[in-house]
RNA sequence: GGGGGUGUAGCUCAGUUGGGAGAGCAUCUGCUUUGCAAGCAGAGGGUCAUCGGUUCAAGUCCGUUCACCUCCA
């Protein structure tokens, strides 16, 4: 039986029994925080089980796909281990029980209408305290009892062991069913999940049963197929061979199911498989969260490429293959191939460079280890490798064993180990507990009136202490509150029966603002959606707070229209992007604050800054439009007809909400808007940076503040313009010429050969009213640039470098007041000390260069040995250099010595190399002092 | 979110207890030479990522910020 076949008739033959056949949620839920990836069928069904929502059916039968890694080291070395795999479920929400799941998943397996399995290849195990179960399955089904097997809570209760290890929470216990295979070896195929107890506390007598009871399964649908198609391994089945067999054509390794490279070639084909669909989904390789995990699957994969001798990308060439298996029930994959292989590819060639860089390193530790005589790769060396440069331990152990080292496994494990203990970070809890959780089973969700008002009545439903920021303090639900006199509240969080506050989601920030009622008030700092509970937290300002009282709750008008002119700027921003950069230009993230924005999207270089100025005119030439904005509650698909945005990886609602403006713009969106789009006022693009490989990042404004930096931009452009006597139009060039100059005059002192310097303040224009807008900005970024500095500084860094000049030309022409210096006349004023010349001089306008040529010019031409100390005055400072010629120093002379001692006469110290040394001391008017002693200490050393 | 690493010439990188900023390749000039990475001689090219601190003196030591790489969650 083929598996598109084998799933069809799964949902079809749980739709006869009433299941209501949902679509698989997506593979990365963002809407879930508690897992990266869909781990299992039952998740897009978290809330249905707990009661939390309303149900508009209490059967239901799903094909799901899902991604775990906690298995990833078994991939491809067992017949049955994936990461990415689809799973076959049907659920019940206090709807049939144990008795129906039994006896249609036996129907199922059994009956020639369906599977038609024969019964004597199946047996069962069920939990050794579930007596119903076993029952059902002997007495009612029929089976013998020694194909029953009682099983302890590790096995066969959800969560594993929950009786006795916990966590408290809703739990029950499953049976398996399992096939007998041709070799006599069992293969897990159904697991029926009963949840029918409410874990309370420690053992015994701590599992309670639950009013409503529920049913959770999940087949496996490749074992299920590999099952039914005979073959030995998952990757055989029809779905999955075809893309082992493009792995081998793709790498040139023939495919064979026992050798190592077989096991290479399904580890490629699950990872390739499991990186199609979530790239698909948008999610990109990272370093964090799921990105990390798809870079982590992309270069496991890599490298066994690499270890079947590929040095270049060929993982990417896989994708076709995929979308092709996996079309029947995932059509969508074929309308990404390009996107996805293309982000593949780019993520291979990262790693394939990460590999060369780590074969230097490799290299030098051999080497090393050669001259070290050792033939064990340290384990913690081997790990810091992996874990500050990648590189696979996997890759270092075989080169090792290419080289006739061996590898110390242990020593790394337990070095990673310590790793992931020092990175540590927070469990995901899978269902959470607290006073929050009470408040939403009994208010389920909060209905958001703040489209349409600001300012409404309510009643206060439940009042929370704390913020819930802390770790462990989840808060107290209280009946009442009173404000105390104390200059910092304490923090409490407010839960009414409807509100006008904007939770935060979606990228935009929360509403703030205040909930009055009879003789309290409540200042509302933040407001946070808690799985649709929207809570707002803030502090008592005055009086006392009960539950059930009346209030009115009024939204920061100010704040919640900047907010709205920022979200829909936002959009406008969207389709400025698609139409200038192209439709791969995504959205990848999106920040709302008060006019302000920030827009994440998928591109891979930066845009220059003649695209960006297009954007902007697209934008604003919409706001100048003044297109109305509108919003309406349409159906998926409705909206899908209409054109409308939609992300991947988002899970929406069904009806949605659409936000479209003029014919330009349609997203799906739960933010604030404007009416009209000229509602805007201003738009200011302020930046454009890299966030992470193939993503970019653009921050904008919007009201006040865009008008704000565009008079900020003005006025800096004017004040640069006055300091350098300039016309605008020119301001970058004269920067330019202002850091140019300045980097000639240093040279030149440091030189001692003074140039030409012309004034560079000139005498244009001074007026800069009724500049261009564009050109000053232009002019000023280039110019900050030049300086190094973020725009807004460029007046005040002129400023700095102005009067730098001036000191500059100062010290440049101090290097030369003191007329020419020659090496010979110095020669000429030394003292003879035996063979020795002994030179200790002022050398007015040196500096510690100058110096330096002088010292070494003078050994070069004196026949005998000399000894030169040069002093000069900078900045109220003593400089000191001093150089011996080389026999002086073979004499056990000491250049350091000389200088440090002759410093300290001028309130200082220094050293340096034997032969030449520098010092430096802080009071001048010392200098003669020094320099006689140092005439005095050479003449006791000559002699 | 946390751990480790890197930032020096256009590129790839050296730079020892703090004391003259370097190499190779690339560029330019001249010479030599008809040949596969040509040779020889010479030259130009640096805010040592950023800001601050310690010091007579910082590429080097300490702190800050930014960017990139990498691992863990």
């Amino acid at each position: 039986m083929k598996t598109d076949e084998l799933r069809e008739k799964y949902l079809a033959f749980f739709e006869s029994k009433g299941c209501v056949r949902q679509a698989s949620d997506v593979l990365v839920p963002t809407w879930d925080p508690s897992v990266l990836f869909t781990p299992a069928g039952m998740n897009q069904f978290k809330d249905h089980f707990l009661g939390k929502v309303k149900l508009d059916f209490t059967r239901a039968t799903t094909c799901q796909k899902c991604l775990r890694t906690g298995d990833i080291d078994n991939v491809g070395r067992t017949a049955y281990h994936h990461t990415f795999f689809e799973m076959l479920g049907n659920f019940s929400f206090g709807d049939y029980f144990k008795r129906e799941a039994i006896h249609w998943a036996w129907e199922f397996l059994t009956d020639k209408k369906w599977l038609g399995i024969p019964g004597d290849k199946l047996s069962v195990t069920v939990y050794k305290d579930d007596d119903e179960a076993r029952r059902i399955w002997t007495d009612e089904i029929g089976l013998q009892s020694s194909r029953v097997a009682g099983m302890d809570e590790d096995e066969n209760f959800w969560p594993a062991s929950a009786p006795s290890l916990g966590p408290d929470g809703v739990c029950g216990p499953c049976s398996e069913i399992y096939y007998h295979l041709e070799d006599g070896s069992n293969v897990e195929i159904w697991n029926l999940v009963f949840t029918q107890f409410n874990r309370v506390g420690d053992p015994p007598d701590n599992l309670r049963p639950l009013p409503s009871q529920n049913i959770d399964t999940g087949m496996g649908l490749e074992r299920c197929a590999s099952v039914l198609q005979g073959v030995p391994t998952n990757y055989h089945i029809d779905i999955l061979r075809p893309i082992v067999e493009a792995a081998a054509e793709v790498t040139g390794v023939p495919y064979e199911y026992k050798s190592d490279n077989g096991r290479r070639l399904r580890r490629i084909t699950d990872h390739i498989r499991a990186c199609t669909f979530a790239v698909h989904e948008n999610v990109y390789p990272g370093a964090n969260g799921a990105k990390y995990v798809i870079r982590r699957l992309i270069r496991r994969a890599v490298l066994d490429g690499h270890q079947m001798s590929l040095r270049e990308p060929f993982l990417y060439h896989l994708v076709d293959a995929v979308a092709d298996a996996m079309k029947a029930q995932y059509p969508e994959l074929g309308e990404t191939i390009p996107r996805v292989a293309d982000v593949i590819k780019s993520e291979e060639e990262r790693f394939f460079a990460t590999i060369d860089v780590g074969l230097d390193r490799i290299e030098k530790l051999f080497d090393k280890m050669r001259s070290d005589n050792t033939l064990l790769v340290n384990g913690g060396r081997a790990a810091e490798l992996y874990t500050s440069y990648g590189v696979p331990p996997e890759l270092l152990q075989q080169m090792a064993a290419e080289h006739g080292f061996t590898f110390d496994w242990a020593g790394y494990q337990s070095a990673m180990q310590t790793h992931s203990e020092i990175s540590g970070g927070e469990q995901n809890k899978l269902f959470q507990t607290g006073p929050l959780e009470t408040l939403k089973e009994t208010l389920r969700e909060t209905p958001f009136v703040g489209y349409e008002k600001i300012v409404s009545e309510a009643i206060v439903k439940g009042i929370v202490t704390g913020d819930g920021h802390g770790d462990e303090d989840e808060g107290l639900l209280l009946s009442h509150a009173k404000a105390t006199e104390v200059e910092t509240p304490a923090p409490m969080r407010i839960v009414l029966n409807s509100t006008p506050f904007y939770a935060e989601s979606g990228g935009q920030v929360a509403d703030t603002g205040v909930i009055k009622g009879d003789g309290f008030e409540f200042r509302v700092t933040d407001t946070q959606k808690h799985a649709g509970l929207i809570v707002h937290h803030g502090y008592l300002t005055s009086g006392e707070i009960k539950e059930n009282v009346k209030c009115v709750a009024t939204v920061d008008q100010d704040r919640r229209d900047s907010l709205r002119r920022a979200h829909s700027a936002t959009h406008i921003l969207h389709y400025a992007l698609q139409r200038n950069v192209g439709s791969h230009a995504q959205q990848q993230g999106s920040k709302v604050d008060a006019d302000w924005l920030r827009f994440d999207f998928s591109h891979q270089k930066s845009l220059g800054d003649e695209t960006l100025a297009k954007i902007t005119q697209d934008v604003i030439d919409k706001i100048a439009a003044d297109d109305p904005v509108g919003c309406q509650i349409v159906t998926l698909a409705e909206a899908r007809k209409a054109g409308a945005m939609m992300l991947f990886g988002e899970k929406y609602p069904d009806p949605v909400r659409m936000v479209s403006m003029g014919e330009f713009s349609r997203e799906l969106c739960g933010g604030t808007h404007l009416d009209r789009t000229s509602e805007v006022g201003s738009f200011e693009l302020i930046a454009e940076e890299s966030v992470s490989a193939g993503t970019r990042r653009v921050v904008a404004l919007t009201g006040d503040k865009a008008k704000g930096y565009r008079d900020s931009i003005l006025s800096t452009v004017d004040a640069a313009c006055k300091l350098l006597g300039c016309a605008p139009g020119r301001l970058t060039e004269k920067v330019m010429t202002l850091v140019n100059d300045i980097r000639a005059i240093k040279k030149e002192i440091a030189a001692g050969k003074p140039g030409e310097h012309a004034e560079i303040v000139g005498k244009e224009a001074k007026s800069t009213a009724g500049i261009d807008y564009a050109e000053a900005k232009a002019q000023l970024r280039d110019a900050a640039r030049a300086l190094n500095v973020t725009p807004i500084d460029v007046a005040t860094r002129t400023e700095a470098m102005l009067q730098e000049r001036v000191k500059l030309l100062e010290e440049l022409s101090n290097v030369t007041s003191g007329g020419e210096t020659s090496v010979e006349d110095l020669l000429a004023t030394g003292e003879t000390v035996g063979d020795t010349v002994v030179v200790v001089a002022e050398t007015p306008g040196g500096n510690a260069n100058l110096m330096r040529g002088w010292i070494d010019a003078m050994r070069k031409s004196s026949k005998s040995p000399v000894a030169v100390l040069l002093a000069s005055i900078q900045d109220d400072k003593v400089v000191l250099v001093g150089g011996l010629s080389r026999p002086l120093v073979d004499r056990g002379l000491s250049a350091g010595t000389w200088v440090g001692d002759a410093a300290k006469a001028v309130g200082g110290g220094g050293g340096g190399r034997p032969d030449l040394a520098q010092a430096g001391g802080k009071d001048p008017a010392k200098l003669p002092e020094a320099i006689q002693a140092a005439k005095a200490q050479m003449r006791s050393w000559l002699s």
